[in-house]
DNA sequence: CTGAAAGCGCTTACAG
DNA sequence: CTGAAAGCGCTTACAG
């Protein structure tokens, strides 16, 4: 219950100033220091079992070791896994995450912002870009130190980290002709997100500019759901829809359970993402799967970089996505 | 990109010594200052945009308005609610998580655990108790302060808020018993953990001490698979299942299609959880419903109290859970 | 009600 | 190679 022992306990023990601890317990000055001494501090330091003090370190070299992450929502089942893929990659270099939820709130995710900037956090890892974002305009013009994870925008502010949409879009486009749909449609995730303008492209660019393309409200079911219905009023010929993420398709699966339209008999739906349990649905989905992991590691390790060595050049990594063919996708009747 | 204002730079602004724009900028010590000072201070903070520097704060006042979260893996379904019903809790408070995974490896559990010390966090919630955990009892010694959330310990070290597990199985087995199901059987969790624990001994006391238990080596779709099968070797005749989880319960459906047993037809199984998307299976799972939100946000609040005024009774919150019927139950034929 | 001072536990130029 | 000192940006007894 009594105080953790400080720097000038292990300095005292060792028999040296505390200045002389502080470079022998940090390898990247233990080299300044006689063998001998430092082999002393160490012990006592173990002795004492001693932790520095982070906070006093963070507030003494201004940084903290730690990187603030902005993500929509955690439970959104997307999210999990990028935050794993950040974490273990901060964890390695003794990075701790600080998460904030923003909930699709711009309001909500400028005060998160400012409160994680108020604990000094060293940079951001933000997967709630939108294409015109007001606050990463804020964060570029402030000279903090950002990465995008999942959504870019569209003037590259900020280095970004996500999956090659269009290829993932194409490979789907192509799976349906392949199988001998020649009626397509795609139900959109949002037109503000990076996600859903580049997705929506690629599926035009792909199907042509005559197959009909829904937005959604939103990336739920219920907006899945909902723009379901009005593709298939407008359109009830379609035999495959390529929708703009899981949750739209789930949306859509349901819409055709209502209709007594059956999938992949009457039409065949691909997802995006290829969510945990997607494969566990009947009929198991037809998705594009996304490296979630990967993809908030890369971006951690990207930030890392960063910090190390600021470097303007806002480059951008894109990682490959594959299609993974399962039980939503069948021939047209 | 220059430095963030300091509050030396607001007394200087308004006129007055950085003590007096402390008390004035503190909502807990701004009634000792004269209200018109104050207001010349709020004025110069408000100018400048000033954020108080929360790192500089914690160095001085010993108190980092963050708290470590212990899970085993945010990866599983059950946890990024419990996340967030504590990050919604915190945040009103002022207070921020700071988020480690154990991957229920004690070792990795313990570095965690120091790392998180080491940032000088002012207490832990934690949900990877075994039901005899060094590291728990290491904490006590120590008095940091911990609540517990969703699993307990054998002996009481903390407070600690959890779902009422015995109530839930009561209510599951009495489901089965109503539909007129006399073979029952229980896939029971780990029995290093309170949930594996008590809901098997719940099991016992409601479906009697002969109805098989066979435990699960982990609370895994693959452990649950290889109950299951163990089960239904030495028990051909069970016509209901009580699993340990959800996830258990997935690797039961998964046997009985192997087998091609029809569930609910010949086998009816109940989960544990009702996490996401569960309801989307076919059939969908009858299971119990935890509020794992609740439980976060409860525990949280608990720890915030506990902070607050230090009380070493460690006082259990139980909450209510409710069985949720769907289709994976129906009469035995 | 306000100021001057000390202190929280580190790190890091600066001397020697 | 090591020590003495200053400083990071706050807060909070202590005087007045």
């Amino acid at each position: 219950m009594d105080k953790p022992p400080t720097i000038a306990d292990v300095a005292k023990l060792a028999g040296v100033h505390k200045a002389t601890a502080s470079r022998a317990l940090n390898p990247r000055t233990s080299g300044q220091v006689n063998a001998a001494t430092a082999r002393r501090v160490l012990t006592a330091a173990k002795r004492l079992r001693y932790q520095p003090n982070t906070v006093a370190r963070s507030l003494s070299t201004n940084r903290s070791a730690t990187v603030g992450v902005l993500v929509p929502d955690l439970t959104n089942p997307l999210f999990p896994l990028v935050v794993r893929g950040i974490e273990d990659a901060l964890d390695n270099q003794g990075y701790t995450a600080l998460l904030a939820n923003t909930d699709n709130d711009p309001e909500r995710a400028g005060a998160q912002f400012d409160a994680l900037l108020s604990r000094r956090v060293d940079g951001f890892l933000i997967a709630t870009a939108r294409r015109e974002d007001p606050l990463l305009t804020r964060a570029h013009d402030q000279g903090i130190a950002v990465v995008l994870v999942n959504r870019s925008t569209d003037v590259p502010l900020f280095p970004a980290v996500t999956g090659d949409d269009a290829a993932g879009i194409a490979a789907a486009v192509e799976h349906l002709r392949d199988l001998g749909h020649r009626r397509l449609a795609h139900l959109a995730g949002p037109a503000g997100m990076s996600t859903g303008s580049v997705r929506a492209r690629a599926f035009r660019q792909h199907a042509g500019e005559c197959a009909p393309v829904v937005e959604c409200a939103s990336y739920t079911e219920e907006a899945g759901a909902e723009a379901a219905r009005r593709l298939l009023d407008e359109h009830p010929g379609s035999t495959g829809i390529v929708a703009g993420n899981d949750m739209i398709a789930l949306g859509a699966l349901q819409v055709l359970r209502e209709r007594g339209l059956d999938c992949p008999q009457d039409v065949s739906v691909i997802g995006f993402n290829d969510m945990r349990f997607v494969d566990k649905l009947v009929p198991p989905l037809t998705t594009v799967h996304v490296p979630h992991h990967r993809l908030g590691a890369e971006a951690a390790q990207l930030l890392l970089e960063q910090l190390d060595r600021p470097d303007r050049a806002p480059k951008t990594v894109t990682l490959p996505l594959h299609l993974v063919v399962r039980g939503s996708t069948a021939p047209p009747r």
